[in-house]
This record gives structure tokens, C-alpha cells and sequence, in this order.
DNA sequence: AGCACGCCGACT
DNA sequence: GTCGGCGTGCTC
């Protein structure tokens, strides 16, 4: 059975003349050889169906000669579908991707491979088409069969039935007579073709402007990336749906990215309300059955356009000609397993291949999009002001030194008394807080016991309503018991700071007969209740929210007039280089949801650091001015210039491993790099639940040096086991 | 990534 | 005596 087996042989023809290199979805560092059958037509780009070990797999015919092998190992093709091909931009896309990443380009090409259904054509289905021909007799049935009919439109039975209100007899009885007969109906399009004319949008001073720079890049018909700056509210959304209205004009499809959590049924109802129809949705919630009918629509040219989550840049697109990025800033655009990528860095990389403009949206850019923009590499089109109606809360920060909480409380009086006149005035307060559970950490009086994860070290979090302490990095959860582990003392065990379950435990004793709602991510019900919720809150069914980041994003409380950040230094501390950035998105973004209606709105910023830059950038608005500073600190720091931040990431079970790892290659490093141990707690969640808790980052001073050096380090370096992935936080353009 | 093979612990 | 854990190794 080491051999080929006997049923290979006899099955599989010796290969015949012509073998061709084929990318298979595997992790394989080169394409694999297959022999092509003498009746086969293959082209590089076709997708292939072959035989892969024991088992049958989809791959993509890749360019260039096949290496030489062992022939007696070279099996054929089985089959080629018919599918248009993916085209010599993705090609070079999912190369470049590999190369950047250092992953095996077997498992780029495997991201675009997903939808297994889709390489074959959709089936036509069976219709009935009127002959002309009248029936025997009429009936009131018939009539309203016929009359639906008339036109000469192709119909399936049970779409004719319903719409006729009749009984699928009757459609057969009209067949039988020849009234009907059977055509063949192509594939229903997924969504209705949008039509970049159907709403004009109104659209005033800056955002006239801004969109008629976003309009002239795609006339230009090249590649070059816009970063619209704008406020929450400036009207964004509408002015890179001009973008999009531009490209629909010239014939080209168009995809939206979109952190999935703001891929909302609001936005696709915007879309439809310019557009009038909505984008074809791609992400993980889409059933398998309509992804595989967007994948071949997309491929075919059918779906103009897709706004989707960042796998949607694998979509083996016809004529892609832009990507607009919607909250280009957002995390979620990092993937960090398998292949590691930023979506937006290679959203731009795609544009650069493919010829054509990129634009990135938010209303708090990055760091490094903004350096981009500032040293020219980027275009940048700024919206200042909100719609008229919506004006900006007035933000003011709480110095908890001097306006302290009660004792066992997290809420300062002045916090407490502007969620009072809130509820007084019938208007709703949020209270943001970006901790779920009760308790961070529970420690026991007596001993000093704290509870800590088993495997990862990090501590528990106590959610007291399930009962439980969390491990929030692996997962890992335990019951919460009433004596200490360690000493045994019963009902000692003391929370120590809050989360959002024991704010709103402060908020009950505080306001009993106000309607209070917590949201977090471990809410019962998943998407689906939370996605009700919202609604219930933006139809003002709560008078006080609780939550935490995932009250952030996207929706629109009309009636929300009050935020309270109760601890708005949260997150400025922990040793992430991204930390004041992060949390000046963060805090934006949340007071952002304030006065979404012009009434007079409040954002309220507890913290101990008033003086902090992000704080001062929040309390005045100038974020301008944080951006300058960040840039300029970091520079001073000695981190990498931004938009050229690379690494690697070595993972490692237990710390002295990864140390080990980290002075073989601190040996091999150049002086400009610098390693970095980061612990459980930075690790993605897919590292930890393996073996592989500790990470190193490699850092260099240049994109395209760092590259040089890891592949230098991976042939020639320390023997590292375990997975060696890339840190993808690199400027593209640098390698363009 | 899958999927086989292969070698050591608790059960019908 | 087997079922089943996941450690290694291979796939043109």
C-alpha cells in the first residue's frame, strides 16, 4: 500500500504528453504536476478538479512549466469545470499574497476556492412558456393563468401557480392541452442589477467636493487610493456611493468591505435607497446555497455589487474596477489565522494590480492611512461637519481623582446626575464599558488567592448572572465556588473592578424604575437577538443601555443624548503600540452616538488621566492634532515609521521556548529589528486554543527589508517548531 | 489542511 | 481482548 495502489493504476491512464503546474488547497510551498488528458482543454486559471492522496480536490491550473517529477507519481487531471477561469490579476494577487505572508500560496488559493458548488454552472431550470395556443374551455382559474401569461414571459410551474393564486393542476391541465410548453429558464441573478441613476444624491459643500475627487479617480481609470476622512454623520456613506455610481457607469463591478458586524440590514437598505436594489452580501452568515450562486454570479459578471467581509477579496471577479474599504481602521479588516492578512492593505494591493482606485473610508483613519495620505501616497478628501440636523455632542471629561464614586460604586455623582436629567427628559443614556462579566478579577479576602486560567495564565473573569468564571483569551470557564482553593475560607471571595453586568447592577440600585438593557457579546440568543435588541433600543424600548464595543459600531440610537464612558483609560495601557490609537477610535466612536437627531447631546469621559492626549483629542475634537502628536511620539519612540510596521510571529508553547526562539533570532536579527515576546494575552484566540500560547514579533525599521530578512531567517535561522506565521501590519505600497 | 498509519490507556 | 486518543508523515 505504499506503492500506487492497484486501483490507481487501473483506474488513472498513464500520463500521457502534456503536464501542467496546478495549485491545490493545501499547504504546499509550490503548485503540484498534473498530466493532462489528450481530450483535456486546460488553460492556466482553470479550475480544476484532481486527485489529491485519497481524496478528490479543486485547484487552479497555475502558470508557468511544471518541475520535472517522478512520472510514476504524476497523476491526471479528472476534470475541468466549466468555469470561467480566474484571471491573470487574481493570479498575481494570490502570488503576491503568498510571498507577503510567507504562506503557501496552497492555502491563498484555497480562500478563493470556497464555494466547492459554485464551478459548476447553475442548472436551468424547467419553465412554461404560453404557445399561443388556447385552451378547450376557459375558467375563471385559466383566465387568471393566461392573462399572467400573456406577455410570452418564461415562468416555473410553482412561481406560475402562486402568483395566479391557482392550484399547480390547473397549470398542468393547460399543458397537457398545449396551451404551455416546457423552456429551459437560465439561473435567476441573485439581486437586481443597481442603477447608478436611480436616486441622485444631494449632496453639499464638502461632500460635493469629495465626491467629485472620488468620481474623477475612477474616470482616471487607474490605480490610486483615496482616504475619505469624515466625522460620524458627515454623510460618507453617500459620497463614495458616488464612487460606486461611477464605476457601475463605466461597466465595472464595484465591492464594498465592510467589518462584518457593521454590515448591517441599514446599510444594505442605504445601498438600496441610491441604488434601488441592494449589493449582493457576502460573509459568513450567507446560507451556502446563495454564497455559491454570488461566487459564480460574481465570476460570470451577473452581480455588480458585492459588499461583503474581508474574504470577500478573494471573489473571483470579471471586471473589478473599485474597492471602496468602509471603516478602514476597524481590526476586524486582520485576519490572524491561516494566511494572516489586513484586508486593506490588500484590498490596495488588488487595486494596484488590477488598474483601479481604492477607497478608504472612516471617520477615525488609521494611523498609518493617514500618514500615507499626509506624505502623498494616499489622496485625501476630508468631510468636517455633520448633516445640519445631526449636531456633535459636547464631550467633557470627569476627573475621577476629583469627582470620586460612592464607595463599591464606578459611577461618579456627575455621571449619575446627567443620566437623572436624562431620564427626566425621556431621552436614553449609554453607559459604554469595555469589559464584559461582572468582575475582572476575584481574589479572597483572607489569603489573597487569585483566581487565575489554567492554561493560559490570564484572570478569570467572574459573570456572575451565568454563575461562572472566564478565561476571556482560551475560553476556559469554570464554576465560581464559594470557598477559596487556596485556604479553604468560605464566602471571602471579594470582585475586584468592574464589568458591564455589575454597572448595571449599580445602575438597578440607582434608577429601580428606569428600563435598563446590558449588551454584550455574550448575550443570549447570538446575532439574531442582538440585532432585536438594537431595534428595541432605537425604538426607545430602554431608557439606560449598558455595553460594551459592540454599541460602537454603526447603529443610530435617535434618541440617545447621553454617553458615559466609565472608564475611558481602559485599553490605554497595555503595552499594545496601537493603544492610544485604538482607544481614540474607540471613544470617537462610541460618543459618536450621541445626538444623531440635533438635540443637545453629552458625552462624558470618566478617567483618571484627563490630560492624556486622548482624552484631550476627545474633550476637544481635534483630532487632527492626536494624529500629528501619535506620529510624531511614535517616531520618537523609535518604532518602525508608520505604514512599515513588519513582523513575524513565531508561536511557542510555554515562555522559555519562546524565548529560546527569540535569542536564535535576535542572533540572526539586524540591529534596526527588534523581537518582542508577547504573552497569552496578545496571542489570537486560534494560537491559544492550540499549543502555541507565546508569540514573538519581529519588528524592522523597512517593510521590504523585514521581508528579505524573514526569508532569509526561515531557511537559514533556528529551528523553530511549531507555526511560523507573519504579522501582516506592513504598508503594501512599500512592495508595490 | 485532510487523512492515513501507528502506538499506548479505559472499556464493551 | 478492542475502541480511541492525537503524534508523524505524505499528498503531484
Amino acid at each position: 500500500m505504499k506503492q500506487d495502489s492497484p486501483q490507481r493504476l487501473t483506474e488513472e491512464k498513464p500520463a500521457a504528453g502534456r503536464s501542467v503546474p496546478v495549485l491545490v488547497p493545501m499547504p504546499a510551498e509550490r503548485p503540484y504536476s498534473y498530466a493532462v488528458p489528450g481530450d483535456m482543454c486546460v488553460e492556466p486559471g482553470s479550475i480544476v478538479r484532481v486527485p489529491l492522496g485519497p481524496r478528490q480536490v479543486a485547484g487552479i491550473v497555475w502558470d508557468g512549466e511544471c518541475e520535472a517529477i517522478d512520472p510514476r507519481k504524476l497523476r491526471p487531471i479528472s476534470h475541468v469545470f466549466d468555469c470561467p477561469p480566474i484571471d491573470a490579476d487574481m493570479r498575481r494577487f494570490i502570488d503576491w499574497i503568498a510571498a507577503y505572508t510567507l504562506s503557501p500560496p496552497g492555502m491563498v488559493a484555497r480562500m478563493i476556492l470556497r464555494a466547492p458548488e459554485a464551478f459548476d454552472p447553475e442548472p436551468w431550470v424547467e419553465g412554461l412558456q404560453a404557445t399561443g395556443a388556447g385552451p378547450d374551455r376557459l375558467t375563471a382559474a385559466r383566465t387568471r393563468v393566461l392573462e399572467l401569461a400573456a406577455n410570452g414571459m418564461a415562468w416555473t410551474r410553482s412561481g406560475l401557480s402562486h402568483a395566479a393564486g391557482v392550484s399547480s393542476t390547473v397549470i398542468d391541465g393547460l399543458k397537457a392541452q398545449g396551451v404551455f410548453e416546457t423552456v429551459m429558464i437560465p439561473p435567476r441573478p441573485v439581486v437586481a442589477a443597481p442603477d447608478p441613476a436611480y436616486a441622485s444624491a444631494e449632496l453639499t459643500g464638502d461632500q460635493e467636493e469629495a465626491a467629485r475627487m472620488l468620481r474623477d479617480s475612477v474616470a482616471a481609470d487607474r490605480f490610486a487610493v483615496t482616504l475619505l476622512d469624515g466625522v460620524t454623520g458627515s454623510g460618507k456613506t453617500e459620497v463614495y456611493f458616488e464612487a460606486v455610481a461611477a464605476a457601475l457607469e463605466e461597466g465595472r463591478q464595484v465591492l464594498i468591505l465592510l467589518p462584518e458586524i457593521a454590515l448591517t440590514q441599514a446599510f444594505l437598505e442605504r445601498f438600496q435607497d441610491r441604488f434601488g436594489t441592494k449589493p449582493a452580501e457576502w460573509h459568513s452568515d450567507v446560507a451556502p446555497r446563495k454564497r455559491e450562486r454570488v461566487w459564480r454570479q460574481v465570476a460570470e459578471g451577473g452581480v455588480r455589487v458585492v459588499a461583503g467581509a474581508r474574504s470577500a477579496l478573494f471573489l473571483p471577479f470579471k471586471e473589478l474596477g473599485l474597492i471602496v474599504v468602509d471603516e478602514e481602521h476597524d481590526p476586524a479588516y486582520k485576519q490572524e489565522d491561516r494566511v494572516f492578512y489586513n484586508a486593506r492593505d490588500m484590498a490596495v494591493v488588488r487595486g494596484h494590480i488590477g488598474g483601479f482606485p481604492v477607497v478608504l473610508a472612516s471617520a477615525t483613519p488609521s494611523v498609518e492611512s493617514r500618514v500615507n495620505a499626509s506624505q502623498g501616497r494616499y489622496a485625501r478628501a476630508v468631510l468636517h461637519a455633520r448633516f445640519a440636523e445631526a449636531a456633535l455632542p459636547s464631550i467633557r471629561a470627569v476627573d475621577m481623582r476629583r469627582s470620586p464614586p460612592a464607595r463599591g460604586g464606578f459611577l461618579s455623582p456627575m455621571l449619575l446626575s446627567h443620566m437623572r436629567e436624562t431620564l427626566e427628559r425621556s431621552e436614553q443614556s449609554l453607559l459604554f464599558l469595555n469589559r464584559r462579566g461582572y468582575a475582572p478579577l476575584t481574589l479572597c479576602r483572607v489569603c489573597g488567592h487569585r483566581f487565575q486560567c489554567p492554561s493560559c495564565s490570564s484572570w478569570l473573569v467572574e459573570h456572575r448572572f451565568r454563575g461562572q468564571l472566564q478565561c476571556h483569551h482560551c475560553g476556559h470557564a469554570e464554576k465560581r465556588p464559594e470557598a477559596c482553593p487556596e485556604c479553604g475560607t468560605l464566602d471571602h471571595l471579594v470582585a475586584c473592578g468592574p464589568g458591564v453586568e455589575r454597572i448595571a447592577e449599580e445602575v438597578v440600585g440607582q434608577f429601580p424604575d428606569a428600563r435598563t438593557i446590558v449588551l454584550s457579546s455574550d448575550i443570549l440568543g447570538g446575532v439574531k437577538r442582538l440585532r432585536l435588541e438594537l431595534e428595541a433600543i432605537a425604538n426607545g424600548e430602554a431608557d439606560i443601555v449598558i455595553g460594551t464595543q459592540l454599541v460602537a459600531k454603526g447603529h443610530n440610537f435617535p434618541n440617545m443624548t447621553l454617553v458615559g464612558v466609565v472608564d475611558a483609560d481602559l485599553g490605554l495601557a497595555n503595552g499594545d503600540p496601537r493603544a492610544a490609537e485604538r482607544t481614540f477610535q474607540l471613544l470617537s466612536q462610541v460618543t459618536g452616538r450621541a445626538g444623531r437627531t440635533g438635540k443637545k447631546s453629552l458625552g462624558l469621559l470618566q478617567t483618571f488621566q484627563p490630560d492624556h492626549p486622548v482624552m484631550r483629542a476627545i474633550v476637544s475634537g481635534d483630532a487632527e492634532a492626536f494624529y500629528e502628536r501619535e506620529i510624531d511620539e511614535r517616531q520618537k519612540a523609535g518604532l518602525p515609521p508608520f505604514g512599515r510596521l513588519a513582523g513575524i510571529i513565531v508561536s511557542a508553547a510555554t515562555r522559555a521556548e519562546a524565548e529560546g526562539h527569540a535569542r536564535g533570532l535576535r542572533r540572526a536579527a539586524p540591529p534596526a529589528n527588534d523581537i518582542h515576546i508577547l504573552g497569552p494575552a496578545e496571542a489570537p484566540l486560534a494560537l491559544i486554543a492550540g499549543r502555541h500560547r507565546f508569540r514573538l514579533l519581529v519588528q524592522g525599521e523597512r517593510a521590504a527589508d523585514m521581508q528579505a530578512y524573514l526569508r532569509r531567517l526561515l531557511a537559514t535561522g533556528p529551528k523553530i517548531r511549531g507555526s511560523v506565521r507573519v504579522q501582516v501590519d506592513v504598508d503594501p505600497q512599500s512592495f508595490l
